[in-house]
DNA sequence: CATGAATGAGACTTCATTCAT
DNA sequence: AATGAATGAAGTCTCATTCAT
């Protein structure tokens, strides 16, 4: 949690003595708050039909309170984004199983993320999605450093597949990558725009399931099974 | 209106607001132009963003006049998302060769969407996107059929492969349709967000080579390999 | 009236087809008549404490629609003082007897100041000095060229009655200016702080009657004098 | 208060808003560095502009303490003006040289009025410039009583040369007094707007230089300088 | 005494939409 | 049909000031 996102400031205060403000924990709950209703707000609203007024509303406080606490309402937005993404990243970050192998581990990062944006995250998507686009002028800059970030563990689990030869390497990471995150997203936004639900479990399992034969070397699947069932025939002849 | 598309029409643009007047040249070449920049506002500048000012100076007419020819900005945007839609189902129906395989019916699709979705698109896909959140409102509705109608060639091309049994059929139609779209949408994505070019040709061949093991048929040995090593992982659970 | 001050467009068309907009009559006088009211307020009050609201209910128009002729209350605050810069200086530049003595010239010039001054001006005069502070930033920049414009009339005449001997020649021009102006303001803040009321033609022609003696020519003894007290001053500051 | 002036003490400051209170030494401390951060800011910034946050901030103190020692944003900016008028007043009051002539004493008048302004008093004086304006309301009444204080000691001086014959009679003294303060007060706004830089001790010296035949009695300067002329010939011959 | 925290009031500005001509 | 003109409604943001601790 709160990785050193250049977006935000922790909002525990890690470091105590570490800037003017001792920001007094009223001050924090204040600002998580904020960050929480703001979150809230935004993800149902997207960014121009969010109101200062309804997050203040939500809290039941007035509305400079709000820019008591954050100057803008663009930057209570990039805080939202930021602390969101900071979210998911230290979620694969702590739980991602390293001594499984590369496709349990794929398994664990698809599920993940799917289960994270589906709690609250679909409007957070869509928000990043739209808002992305004012690239260049003031969000988007700071958006891609957190996309890197953030497909960061999927990219190192993928070329470590590669070095162990678990992976095909004759395909460039980046077109791996949008062969996970494309479909993941794709099945997120069917839900969103369809109001479908679908079950996180399975619908992990079966896309890796289908995606794993695409990520393998090819006649790797088929040369992993020969192999395997040669270990077992070999197993039960010893027993 | 009376068009095909509960939105708009496709190639003849729909009647004036009054169904009573027999839609002359002149109110058809206005609502043509007004669609036009109203596509290229919605796509530049996303819908909130976007202001009936400006896709009124882009024509030199007065503000008043898309008032004249559209009850709202809202029906505005909806006629032109139905109408971009429209324009991308007409050419890959049209274009579709569908007396080559079904491998290169794939690639056709893909390297289409790519296409128009490169030339004006980007806008106009993060706009659906954005604006298609608001659902159960004014828009969305409608987007689920225009989805619908936009994922039908590629459906029938799946579904035509799986009867000829070149594509695999042991997965449902719409997680197939997720692992093409999804990848997709993806380097679309990473295009808008990174800034960066590519060439289409190149990824649309790189694309459907890539998913291609995913969808074709698993050879019967392979079938029967995982079908063990599936037994086996469900004993093993047992034990 | 309406000299090219780089600061407004001419309230009346000279030139009619110069810009795109053709300047409708009613817009012409919607224009005219926020003018009039951001000048009485922006007197009154000063840039910061008048409200755009207040010169809108004046007129017993819609806030929006002073926004529809000027962009901002800043841009309209500007073309209030061009436009009264420019009143002043053509009254100046039109009324000036030009045949009469250098000394009959300067009268009219310090009579039609105090005038325009005590009109309207003094709020006016408040607001320049207060807001050309702001130097640097937004106004002032173009205050520096409106003062020159301002005060080039008075700069001719005096720099006319150099060359002809009716003014002294060894003292900088710069100076004899803040010899004139400097006790006309001074006189006008008088009046707008103590709220004491003059007789503009009285003080006038004392003012001029005041100055006169040090703006002319000093007479030969009494050169040859000030120069021997001079230099017995210098040689005692030796000594 | 309970001060010389209506509106501050000079030197020893007032009393806390409390006069129950002994007015401690760490109280007047406050007050002091309150009214120095804030002639600091009101000087830079102008009333409006000034914000009771850049004044706190400056000292280090909090928002709130500012008021624990002034009532108001006003009652604070008044004291800062009215303490910037007795400074100027008592500079000019202790060094005053009497007993040098009259055209001497206008000198060092002109000189300290110029250095004073000089120095830091440009925001303050285009302060007082802007905010006598809100005349009859809360500001304005008391600037009348500092205004008639502040050129006393001129007043006075003109007056004393009127009586010795060293300066003309038959003008009003507040017509001279705008001879002199109104220059001053042009050059002074000049290095204001157009951030020239002058020499106080120069500009002092050709100020009363250019003023000084307007001063004195017609002829007067003649006869003056044909007496010196005639003492120095008896010196001479005396020698 | 000092202050952290909160806020009411109000400012400027934008924009879709209407209507008389 | 086309538009010039006007505006209601709403939004973001600022700041002097208060009050409990």
């Amino acid at each position: 949690m709160n990785s050193p996102s250049k977006l935000q400031a922790p909002v525990q205060p890690a470091s105590p003595p570490q800037r003017r403000a001792p920001a007094s924990a009223k001050t924090l709950q204040r600002v998580r708050d904020i960050l929480r209703a703001g979150r809230e707000v935004f993800a149902e609203r997207g960014y121009e039909r969010a109101t200062t007024t309804e997050i203040a509303q939500r809290l039941g406080i007035s509305e400079a309170t709000v820019f008591t606490y954050f100057h803008s309402k663009r930057e209570l937005c990039m805080r939202v984004i930021g602390d969101w993404y900071d979210e998911i990243i230290a979620a694969i970050e702590q739980g991602l199983p390293r001594e499984a192998s590369v496709r349990e581990q794929l398994e664990f990062v698809v599920h993940t993320h799917l289960r994270l944006f589906l709690i609250q995250g679909t409007g957070l998507c869509a928000l990043v999605l739209s808002e992305g686009r004012t690239k260049g002028q003031e969000f988007g800059d700071a958006f891609v450093e957190l996309q890197r970030r953030y497909t960061a563990p999927l990219m190192e689990l993928l070329a470590r597949g590669q070095a162990s030869g678990e992976v095909r390497a004759d395909i460039p990471l980046r077109l791996l990558r949008s062969l996970v995150f494309g479909p993941m997203e794709h099945m997120l936004w069917e839900v969103i725009i369809a109001n479908r639900q679908i079950d996180i479990d399975v619908s992990a399992r079966d896309l890796v399931a289908l995606l794993w034969p695409a990520l393998q070397a090819p006649q790797q699947e088929l040369l992993g099974l020969r192999q395997l069932r040669a270990d077992l025939e070999a197993a039960l002849n010893r027993s």
